[in-house]
DNA sequence: TTTTCCATGTAACTCGTTACATGATTTC
DNA sequence: GAAATCATGTAACGAGTTACATGGAAAA
């Protein structure tokens, strides 16, 4: 629903097609989505046969014909409607990377910094591309706002975590019954 | 992979059974992952096909059958491999909720602070939640704390962007073009 | 001249979920 | 007596991804 809620957004402020909907969310909304080419070609479609988005083949010089996408009144009632069950829903965040740190006592605490090492490495590079995001026109500024913060906040932690092991060596490493 | 890395490692530290292990997961990790129970029964079938982990039935009193697994040679070995792995590797997370926030300015001042008011309310919840997991051993205790402040900084964005709402009321909904 | 970009699409597939089925047993 | 718990499983489905195909134009 939020793939639709976003594309919906996204025509909502100009008319677009397939191709350029996806450049522009693979290049400044990598983090709130991830919506491949083929998923947006498919959205579209449906949402047109919903009769939410009108299309309309465009040749442009002679780049390939695009099929470009307009919003129709239907279309903007659904993208109210979803909206604001979009706003109104805390949808949690799943951590995958945490399965791995409820194990961490299972490394041996001479190789566990280095491994959380190369880990710190890629969120730093992700906080840098964060930051340098240009500033967006209007509230998609405090999405890119929210994913800064969260990376910092990340960042802290695992340095704490990093820290941790280092000083504190875990507790051996005997997995023991638990019933 | 994180699926299996998980059902690895607890079954490493003790046998045990599909059903127990969903309970386990369902009740206390539930923010990293979400294992429906037919899911966990076929990874462990799948994993005792591969030779990671062994089944035995088991029965106690004349309650159902349970089908008890264990750890295998394999199975560590396996499950050392994967946890590198995803120690030395960042997962982002991604946060479906933010694709409301990037429309927020699409509906009322008015109506905004209410929905997100609402947002506002479950996340508390699942802060609320967090603290109060009783402390768990080892490693396990740093993904409870990494969950919880995550949450705390949620709350802390989250109250802003409604008292910015709040305050500074956004632009004009006039949607415009952008091409 | 080879690679990348533009632009759309299809078909197969994977992973995981939902919904359902079973059946005894304990709790309300 | 009804409902929830324990315990396992199957079958169908769905959303989304991968891999592939096309074909001209621009850039390297």
């Amino acid at each position: 629903m939020e793939r639709e809620l976003l594309l919906l957004g996204l025509l909502r402020q100009g008319e677009s097609y397939g191709y350029e909907l996806h450049q522009f969310i693979e290049s400044n909304l990598s983090f709130c989505t991830d919506l491949k080419k083929p998923t947006a070609y498919y959205l579209l479609d449906k949402m047109e046969n919903e009769g939410w988005i009108t299309q309309e083949d465009e040749q442009v010089g002679n780049r390939p014909t695009r099929r470009v996408y307009r919003m129709q009144p239907e279309g903007e009632r659904a993208f109210q409607t979803m909206l604001r069950q979009a706003l109104a829903e805390y949808t949690p965040a799943t951590f995958a990377g945490d399965v791995g740190i409820a194990f961490l006592d299972a490394v041996d605490p001479t190789e566990a910094p280095r491994l959380l090492g190369r880990r710190r490495g890629q969120l730093t590079a992700a906080l840098q591309a964060a930051q340098q995001v240009p500033p967006h026109a209007g509230s998609l500024q405090l999405v890119v706002e929210h994913q800064v913060r969260h990376l910092q906040a990340e960042l802290d932690w695992l340095d704490e975590v990093i820290s941790r092991v280092e000083s504190h060596p875990p507790d051996t490493d005997q997995p023991q019954q638990t019933r």
